[in-house]
Formats: C-alpha cells, structure tokens, sequence
RNA sequence: GCCUUGGUGGCGGAAUUGGUAGACGCGCUGGAUUCAAAAUCCAGUUCUUUCGGGAGUGUGGGUUCGAUUCCCACCCAAGGUACCA
C-alpha cells in the first residue's frame, strides 16, 4: 500500500461531509469551547497560500480540543459586503451579489479540500437579509439610547425624555455631540416635537453630524483613505477636497474609558493592547481659561502640564477655529485671512509632510493670564489641530518643543520656570526630574505635586478644571455604497426616525446603475422599487410607506465594519429568526475562548467590535462585555516578487547580473509563475503575456534572463499569488497544512517558500511506513519495549505542551523525531501506533483517519480521547545516570529526561569518578538544574 | 520622533526558571542500493586551524562559577502611529 493521499483525503472530506463529524450542538453537558477565525471577505482572486494560516492553526487547536472532550464551536462564514465586488458591478454591470456568491463557492471549494472541521450548518453572510436584518436592529437600538455618565452606561432615550421633564437639560450628566443650549423642564415641554426630536438626536449614541469627508468631485462620491493615492483618487485619478457632509456617526468616544480599562482583563497580545491604548489615546490634565483684552469671549484650552501656566508666553489657535475671526485686530486682519485660506487650501498631508515649516500670524489680540494676569499675545498656526482638545493651546516654549520652536522662529520671549535647566538649544520636556521655578506658589514644587496644587487653585478660582481628553474620534458610520446594509431610517419633516422592528430587514433595493445619480445622492437613489414590506407582503415603491403616508428612506449604507462587529454572536445560533442570538444559545457559548486573526486590524475591526459588544452588554443582550478572552495575531505570509528592469523609454529589458549600480532601470513586476527555481525568466510567455510587452527586447546573460527578487505582501496586483490548489494537488492538504505550521512561529510573518515542503512530504511517508512495508501491512500486537514507550510518552508530553502553547511548528519537529526514533526501533506495536495517530490527527486529519480507520477502529478519530503521558516511562533508574565531573563542584548529567532529584543525588554520590571528591565531605546544598547541571555547596 | 516586535549556520528556525548553542527540516558532501535514475537508507555539515586548539547568538560594556537568555548604551530590520498640546 502506498500513502495515497489524493484518494485518502477525498474519501475522508466526503466521510465528514455525509457524516456532518463537525456539526456541534448548543445542548451538551461537556464544556464548551469556542474558537474562532476571522472570517475572509471573498475576493475574485480565491484564496492564497497566505489565508489558511491562521485557519490550519485554529483547525489544530479545534481537533485538539475536541480529544479532550470539549463540545466544540469552530465555524466559519464571510464578510461579503464590500468594495471590490461594487467596483466590478461598475466596470462590468455585473451585480455584486452575482459575483460574491459565486467567490463564495470558490472559496469554499478551498477551504473544504483542505479539510477545516468547520461546522458548516452555521455559515454566516454579512450580505444575507437574514443576518443584516440584525446589523440594522442593533443601529436601531444603538439610536434609541444615549449614554450616562453617572450609571456609565447606555440607557433608554426614553429615560432621558422623563429627566428633561422634570429638570431639563442643566443637571444630567451624559455625553452629547455638539454644545446643546441648556433649557429648563418648562422650556422642554414648550418645545414642538420637531425641536425635541432634533434635540435628542445629539444625544443618541448613533447621530446624524456634520463631518468632514473626502469629497471626490468627479467620481461624484465619497472615499475612503486608501482610495486616495497622493491626493487624487485610485479609481480615474480625480482630485479629492475635504467637505463638510451630514453623516451619521457611532459615539463610540463615550466608551473611550471602559475600552481603555478593558484591556486589562482580556489575554491579547501586548502589542495590539499596546496600539489599541494608543488610538484611544487618553491624557490626564487641564482646562484653562483665558480670558481675552477687550472681548466677552475667552479661549479655553487643554493642556497636560497645567503645572507650567506660569511660563505661558503666548498662545496659539486653529485657524480653523470661528472665535479667530472675532478677535482679530483691524490691522492683522489682512495677513490673518490670507493664512486661514492658505491653510483651507492646503490637503492634511501637505500639512503633515510640512512639519519642519514653522507658520503662524499674529491676530493683534490678547489675552490675560488667569493667575498673573500678564498680557499674553494670541497667534494661529496651523499646528494646532482643530480636532483635538479645544483647538487652542496655552505656549509654554521651555517646555513644549513645538511651542519653543515657533517662539523662536519669531522672536516671542521664552521664560524659563525649570530650576536649573538649560534652555538653550531645546525645551526641557523632562517631567520626572522637574522642580518648578519662579511660578509663584508652585515655586519648588516638583511635577506631581505642581499638579495636584495648580488645579486645585485653578478650580477655586473658577479658571480651569482638571480633564481627561482622549484621541478617539467619534466612528463616520455613513457611505455612499451600494454594496453594504442599508440604514433603518426614513425622514419625516426632515427629522430620521426609526423603522420599526417588524419592517426589518430593510432590504437592498436592485439598481440599474451603482454610481451615485446625477443629482449626487447615493447609489440606492437610483433604485424605482425598494423595500419588501414583509408583513404587508406587498413590495413599496421607492419611499417607505408609514402605515398610510409615504416618506423618503436615508439612501446611505452602512461601513464594512458593521457586520464584522457582532457577527461572532451570530454562529451561536445562526437560523434563529427571533433574535441575533437565542437567550440559551449565548447562556452556552457565553464569549470566544479563542480569537485568530491578523494584527492589521487592531484599531478598526477589534476596536469598534468591543464598542458594540458593552452597548450590546450595558442593555442587557450580552451577558460579557468583552468579547474573546484569548485573541492570536497570526502573521503574514509574504510572497517573493520576481522583477525585470527595463532601460527607461525603451522596450529593452536587462538580465539582472547584466548591469552595474550605476545604471537607471525601471523595475517592473512579472508573473512568478513565467520564472524557475533558478530565477530563470521564460521570455516568450511574458511575451504572450500582456499587449505591453509583445513588442519587449531581453538583454540575456549566458542564454538566460535572471529576474531580481524581493520580497513582500502577497497580493495579486504584485503577481507574487502562491495558489494552495496546486501544492494540495502535489502534496496533499496534510503535507500543506503541516508545513504551513513548520515554517515557523505563528505570530511572525514569513515568506513564503517551498524548498522545506518535501520535509514534510517525506515524514509523512515514514509515518506510513510504520503501517505498511512494501504494500504490507506490518502493525503487529507485540507489546512495545521499554524504549519505544519512553519516545511515545515523551511525544505525548511535548505535543500537548507544544499545542497548549501554540508551538505548532516545534510540535511537528517533534512528530519526526519520534518517527525517525521508531524507525530505527523498528517498532511497528499497536499499542504505539494508537495514540500517536491519535496525537497526530489535530495536524493531519486525513491520514490519521484513513490510519485509524486500518487499525481496526469503526468510529471518526475525532472525538476519541487524547492520550495522557505516563511520568513513569520518563523516570529512569539512577544507575543508568551518565555523570561527567568537571574537577571542581560541578557535575554535567546527560540523560535526555531525569526528574527526581533525590534519585539525581544518588547517582552522583555512587559514581565512582566522583565518589573520592566526596570523601568525607557533606554537601550544605544541592543546586539541581534536571537534565543540566549540578552544584554542591559545602 | 514615539510605541511594539525582532536580530542565532548557506536557508526556515530550536534552545524550559541563566546550565553541553545550532534540535528538527531544507540545501550541500560522501557512501549503500540500482544497468541507470527516482525513491529509500547510512554518515557528515557554525566558522577557523599549524589538528593542540581558537572564535562564535547584531555591536560595546556589566552582573554571574556560567549569559542567546538578566541589566545598561548603541546599531539595524519589520509593523503600527504621528504637529494629540
């Protein structure tokens, strides 16, 4: 018999298929484990070699489980809403639900051939109504609650409404948009509805804003970041202006804090915590008010050294910011205009790329300092960012490099408040060793206590109080997509109101056309028939009908992001129809145990997910407010990018080791596929290959042309796409799947290399081996020697240890060992070869099935227990310690596996090398390192 | 600049609380088998050497009987982030 895996594994797949081994039920007395990857957005160009990394490790991690008895929950579904798909149904008309159902097929194909235990009944669509229908239901809760900062929690609008009744708007405290005018309960109930919907509305924690966004004239839409590449659009190279645009927004900001806090209790990797933290970005300080020469208004700002007011020199503000113009002096205000216009006109990354150029303009005001009142001269510079804090900032140049710059760029006084610090050449940011200096009462006082004391007096004085501000900006929840959910509102007298629950789910409206329409309203403007109306059964003809009256529905979809954050609940119990997730389902299945997915989602994914997760939490739908407990970066795989390097302005391409550094040559990526092992280029298929090249010249070295190489992400547009189908057709999905682990850790990224592959391919083998020796089968009943038990119980140790810690890759140096040792044992005992298909079927489902199968058993290996390492295999006699003695007090042992001192000790006082040394000396202590070496202390 | 992670043979990578550095695999070299090849098996493989040794985990110091591991300073690479007051 030869190891056949083509027949093995297809035999096996369909095995699993008929047999449904991976369906997991949500009734089950064993304890439960829920392990999840992130799921994939199903792209045209199928999955590559770099996708099921963290797949195969989850796959391993999930079988492994399930031999230790744990009711297992690993499914798998997709993020299909997204903007590929849209972008081909604008080149090619072709709707995108056409095109993703059919990527969806392809991907699943790949990811059944190498055979994932995924229990499949689950599958979850973000594109499907049956799940969006829920997507929309938590927007609609999201809008009918607003968030307290005394219960720190989401509450109910309608409990906002009942305060205002009674006391207004002047004593609550919860988190609002924009500054809402305070008004009394008598005033509140004198408002009309329309002004008290429009006043709840900054309240709830999903609102309607102005916001800025990236406008694209000539695409008529708006962009995302990425689709800008240097400051014109990807798509037609269109230029794109920032504009100011109504647009619903996530007040995910009022969960800044317990977002913040929550990463302390979950087991993710530092480094994610670590930007995570970062984005959220909180600082603990002060606000100061300044009051302005001759003018009612004063200027607010924050500041994280209050403990320097008294070495403010001047200050600057936004020119952005309204209260510029107002205070402006008639003869500044010439030069101040032109700099507002200047900066206007000038794109955030001109800004950024700027950083050395120092601008700013005197605006001829100024303002009073709150403790001495000095006047202190008011600038605008384009380093202060509108956004942040207040969008002014007290200058206090000896201490704040940016501020010390722009003082000295134009000559504004610097007065030094650090005991003995120098000033000369930079500003003295030091906080620890700080003792303030000719600041009145903080004279002497270091940093902590100048704090403590400054925004005590700042309090009483009623010119500032102590803050916390934080970086994270409030979520732009609105795009102007076809492909994504729609949003549940319709408008009446302007005002968004509500869907109710029953209409849901909103469905996508078919168009003829997915660009925007003419008028420039989103692409769900060009639809004539929308919304199915299931109770009424009836379809509604582009507006929604409101029991009688018609009204227009918001024509914006949502982001890519709304899916994702909740989807995990979904697989708890996916065909549910009357709720996201049955209340028994989630008692069960509580939070994920296990998270695999890549790193480049920390702050957009993995943020706005545990946003969602303590909204869901704080009312009352989720019984965790975080929620995985355990998340694994999984690292890229890289591919390596084969160049040719054409002569500029010519068709003529040079062979790499042809030209010396001195030359120019553009680099231009080709098809890895066209080049060999040997970095061999096959010149007439690039010919062949696109119309630009029909025409090329290759400048040959020794009759061959050698493409250089480089590696980086793997991506299609870089034709550096390793495709899995072929090496499964080669090797097989075991070989794929443990070589993928064995190429090394699973939190780095790698490039991707087939040159170790036939490792694996061969070890495979040997495992078949021990079976079958010249198409014979040799598994005998003799029972094993005490030296094959020790390899076996050994290999039990380490695999467990190894899979517990996700040491996937050592665990398969490991596997070999272990065959390798029994080969030469030439054991080929039943009573090995058991468990050790068992320990091996996590990492190669399908031989250890087809192995376990032959060795007599009737059931799926799949759910039969992990063996359990035997200590006394490990524990050998004393008398067959090897001991080396060195001369002195150190004694080398050398036995692979010892772990009882007392036995170590014995050994060493027997040996005869050692036994004159000892002579009648007693040893004060013994230093015992098992396995290494020994110290005695006398 | 800041944050995070990392730097070990020709290559991917091992090395537990500080205890024989280079497991395992690839590649390479030699041998067995074969008419021959593939496959398989066995042996060798950090560098250097006058064959006694000597050097060696990015660089320079330190702690220690002993450092890839701990401490300090620096260099380099990858990823993230950025006029955040």
């Amino acid at each position: 018999m030869e190891y056949n895996f083509k027949d093995i594994e297809n035999n096996w797949q369909r095995y699993w298929a008929e047999h449904e081994t991976f369906k997991v039920s949500n009734l089950s007395k064993k304890p439960k484990f829920y392990i999840l990857d992130m799921f994939p957005y199903p792209s045209g160009a199928g999955l590559h070699v770099g996708h099921p990394l963290g797949y195969i490790a989850s796959d391993i991690y999930a079988r492994f489980k399930r031999h230790k008895g744990y009711n297992v929950l690993h499914p798998q579904g997709y993020d299909s809403f997204g903007l590929p798909a849209e972008q081909y149904a604008i080149q090619t008309g072709q709707h995108p639900a056409k095109t993703t159902k059919e990527n969806i097929l392809r991907y699943r194909t790949q990811l059944d051939q190498m055979g994932f235990s995924f229990d499949w009944s689950r599958e979850v669509r973000t594109s499907s109504p049956d799940f969006y229908k829920w997507t929309q239901w938590i927007f609609l809760m999201l809008f009918d609650h607003y968030y307290c900062n005394k219960a720190n929690k989401a509450l109910p609008i309608s409990n906002l409404i009942k305060c205002f009744e009674k006391e207004g708007n002047i004593t609550v405290n919860v988190i609002s948009d924009s500054k809402v005018d305070s008004f009394s309960a008598m005033e509140w109930k004198s408002f009309d509805s329309l002004k008290q919907q429009q006043i709840l509305l900054a309240y709830r924690l999903t609102y309607l804003a102005e916001a800025e966004v990236n406008w694209c004239a000539g695409l008529g839409t708006v962009l995302a970041n990425d689709e800008i590449i240097n400051g014109v659009s990807e798509r037609g190279g269109f230029p794109v202006n920032k504009k100011k645009m109504k647009q619903w927004s996530m007040r995910i900001g009022a969960y800044s804090e317990r977002l913040l806090l929550g990463l302390d209790k979950i087991d993710w990797p530092d480094s994610l915590k670590e930007m995570q933290r970062n984005w959220i970005g909180k600082s603990i300080g002060a606000k100061v008010f300044f009051k302005i020469e001759g003018h009612d208004a004063q200027i607010e700002v924050f500041t994280t050294r209050p403990d320097t007011v008294f070495g403010v020199t001047f200050m600057t503000l936004a020119p952005e910011l309204d209260l510029v113009g107002e205070i402006t002096k008639l003869e500044q205000k010439k030069a101040v205009n032109t700099y507002v216009l200047e900066t206007q006109q000038r794109t955030q990354r001109e800004r950024m790329a700027d950083i050395k150029n120092i601008s700013g303009v005197f605006t001829g005001a100024y303002a009073l300092h709150p403790l001495t009142n000095d006047k202190i001269p008011i600038w605008i510079g384009d380093y202060v960012l509108a956004d942040y804090g207040t969008g002014a900032v007290m200058a206090v140049p000896c201490g704040d490099q940016r501020d010390y710059d722009f003082a000295k760029h134009f000559n504004i006084p610097i007065k030094n408040i650090f005991k003995g610090a120098s000033i000369e050449s930079e500003a003295y940011t030091d906080k620890i060793n700080t003792v303030i200096d000719h600041s009145d009462f903080l004279t002497g006082l270091q940093y902590k206590d100048a704090m403590k004391s400054i925004i005590k007096v700042l309090e009483e004085k009623g010119c500032g109080q102590g803050t916390v501000n934080y970086r994270l900006r409030d979520a732009i929840f609105s795009r102007q997509r076809y492909w994504g959910e729609p949003i549940p509102i319709y408008y009446k007298d302007g005002m968004p109101q509500p869907l109710s629950l029953e209409d849901l789910p909103l469905n996508l409206p078919e168009v003829e056309n997915y660009l925007p329409t003419p008028e420039g309203a989103p692409p769900l403007g060009n639809a004539v028939i929308w919304a199915w109306n299931e109770k009424e059964r009836s379809v509604v003809s582009n507006n929604l009908i409101d029991h009688k009256k018609v009204f227009p529905l918001e024509l914006n979809t949502m982001p890519g992001w709304a899916g994702s954050s909740w989807y995990f609940y979904r697989y708890m119990d996916a065909q549910n129809r009357e709720a996201f997730v049955g209340k028994e389902a989630m008692e069960y299945w509580q939070d994920i145990d296990l998270y695999l997915g890549g790193s480049e989602h920390a702050t957009g994914h993995l943020l706005y997910s545990r946003f969602w997760q303590k909204f869901l939490f704080d009312i009352g739908y989720v019984n965790v407010d975080e929620y995985a407990k355990k998340l694994i970066n999984q690292g890229m795989i890289l591919g390596t990018s084969a160049y040719m390097y054409r002569k500029p302005g010519t068709q003529t391409y040079v062979s790499r080791d042809l030209f010396k550094s001195s030359d120019v040559l553009e680099p231009i990526r080709v098809d890895i596929n066209f080049v060999n092992a040997s970095d061999e280029l096959d010149v007439a298929k690039v010919i062949q290959w696109q119309p630009q090249f029909a025409k090329a010249q290759f400048e040959l070295c020794n009759g061959v042309y050698k493409v250089g190489r480089e590696v980086e992400k793997m991506s299609k547009s870089k034709y550096n796409v390793v495709n899995p189908d072929k090496i499964c057709e080669q090797y097989g999905a075991d070989t794929l799947r443990m070589y993928e682990m064995f190429l090394g850790p699973i939190e780095q990224a790698k490039p991707w290399n087939t040159a170790g592959i036939s490792g694996v391919f061969n070890f495979l083998n040997k495992y078949w081996r021990l079976f079958y020796k010249n198409e014979v089968y040799i598994v005998n009943d003799i029972k094993p020697d005490k030296k094959a038990l020790k390899v076996l119980h050994e290999t039990i140790k380490k695999v467990t240890t190894d899979i517990e810690s996700f040491s996937f890759n050592t665990c398969v140096s490991t596997f070999m060992i272990c065959v390798n040792e029994l080969n030469s044992l030439e054991c080929h005992s039943k009573e090995i070869l058991s468990p050790l298909t068992i320990l091996l079927s996590p990492f190669a489902p399908h031989i250890s099935e087809e192995l376990w199968c032959r060795l007599g058993n009737t059931s799926s290996i799949t759910n039969v227990p992990f063996p359990i390492f035997n200590k006394a295999f490990l524990i050998e006699d004393s008398k067959n310690y090897p001991i080396s003695f060195n001369g002195k007090m150190r004694f080398t042992l050398s036995l692979s596996l010892s772990l009882n001192k007392d036995l170590i000790k014995k050994a060493v006082i027997q040996d005869s090398r050692t036994e004159e040394y000892l002579k009648g000396k007693t040893p004060k202590k013994w230093i015992i390192v098992p396995n290494k070496i020994i110290n005695i202390v006398f």
